[in-house]
DNA sequence: TAGATTGTTAATCGATTAACAATC
DNA sequence: TAGATTGTTAATCGATTAACAATC
């Protein structure tokens, strides 16, 4: 019954959430469709719509409790539990995330980093040691894993998936500038920064013109 | 005259140049839409209309020349010049960055990195030095700088962008979780990494039906 | 109660897909 | 020439915006 809430609600729903924790830092309770609207630069309708794809969080004549509708909006996106997260790939960007503190704040933890290079393998990255990419079966066999964060190489990165999702590990954070191809139950959400910059550039290069 | 080109269709042409270049390296030189199509997951039509937008780049009965379509959609993306970029934020972010030589083979040449903490000024980072944030007016002054990526706290990034607009640089990839609000002119490329685990939590809680 | 603002339906706008004539 | 495939118009689909009755 429930109908399918299209992945351009989907895009929005991390910044709402961004916005009320900042708005609730300042220690503001209740915000108007209209006056957050100015604030994000979107339309009051777009938000009033948005959000009642999930229900009626707000109240005719006041509308929103602010850490009311982040609750909610936290819920929706899955923040109200933890998830543990393993990182394939100890290279700059690996350990970026590895080191990340603001991650786990969030509630995902990083348990452990896996690297292919003998070099890598054993040295520290924040509180974790990178362990040998052939122990991979074993730990995700041992531990629970409920993300994999892929930093490695494009070459690499579609076999591993496959593989990871062979053993139980359905959910990908993909940094690598590949597409992944697994079954559809799989879950990857895409970080490519090269087609990021590509953006950019085009915007550098055709400049809207007044 | 110049009808816009919507920002659904720019998102994707970095995609069609990321499959191009695998084509290219697989040497294949010719490639139909319908071909690409099942390659990319996308529809043939989507394929021709987003070429059309900006050309006829294929020919009837044949198809597209993969290496100069490629070509093309390079100019378009302005790939066929080169960019510097400096780095604000010499955090784990910023450092993985400045080490990541696939930017460079693309024509975005990290030349500086600055940043605030006493600590980190004058270490070694890849083949820079880390510059005192202070020297920023004068180093932008004395170099060219086509692009500021800032890899700095939230708290820091809205305010250093607009130092930065007002020194002459206009384009920014921000990685700091927060808007920027700067002028018009100004080209702003975000990459919100907790957004982006926000939806791929969203994902795993929200399982698609079957 | 009067005023404010939501929740929701209807209207508009834009993006995607389908179809096919043009043409290599 | 015949076959293939583009470029482009038309049809469909979906997302955004506008409007307003419901209601706090």
């Amino acid at each position: 019954m429930d109908k399918k809430i299209s992945s351009a609600v989907i895009k929005r729903l991390p910044r709402y959430y961004r916005y009320l924790s900042e708005l609730l830092d300042q220690e503001i309770d209740r915000i108007s469709s209209q006056e957050l609207s100015k604030q994000m630069n979107v339309t009051a309708s777009q938000i009033r719509q948005d959000l009642n794809n999930f229900g009626g969080f707000g109240q005719q004549g006041y509308g929103y409790n602010v850490e009311i509708l982040k609750g909610e909006i936290g819920k929706i996106l899955g923040l109200d539990r933890q998830y543990q997260v393993i990182i394939l790939g100890a290279g700059n960007l690996g350990q970026a995330l590895a080191n990340y503190v603001g991650f786990e704040r969030r509630g995902f933890i990083v348990s452990a980093i896996f690297d292919i290079d003998k070099k890598k393998i054993g040295q520290p990255v924040g509180n974790l040691k990178v362990y040998d990419m052939a122990e991979l079966p074993q730990y995700v066999e041992e531990n629970s894993v409920d993300i994999a964060a892929l930093t490695l190489p494009k070459a690499k990165a579609p076999e591993v998936a496959k593989e990871l999702d062979k053993m139980g590990v359905h959910a990908f954070w993909n940094f690598a500038a590949t597409d992944l191809d697994l079954p559809s139950e799989a879950v990857v959400e895409n970080v490519h920064l090269a087609e990021s910059l590509m953006r950019l550039s085009y915007n550098i290069a055709n400049p809207v013109k007044k």
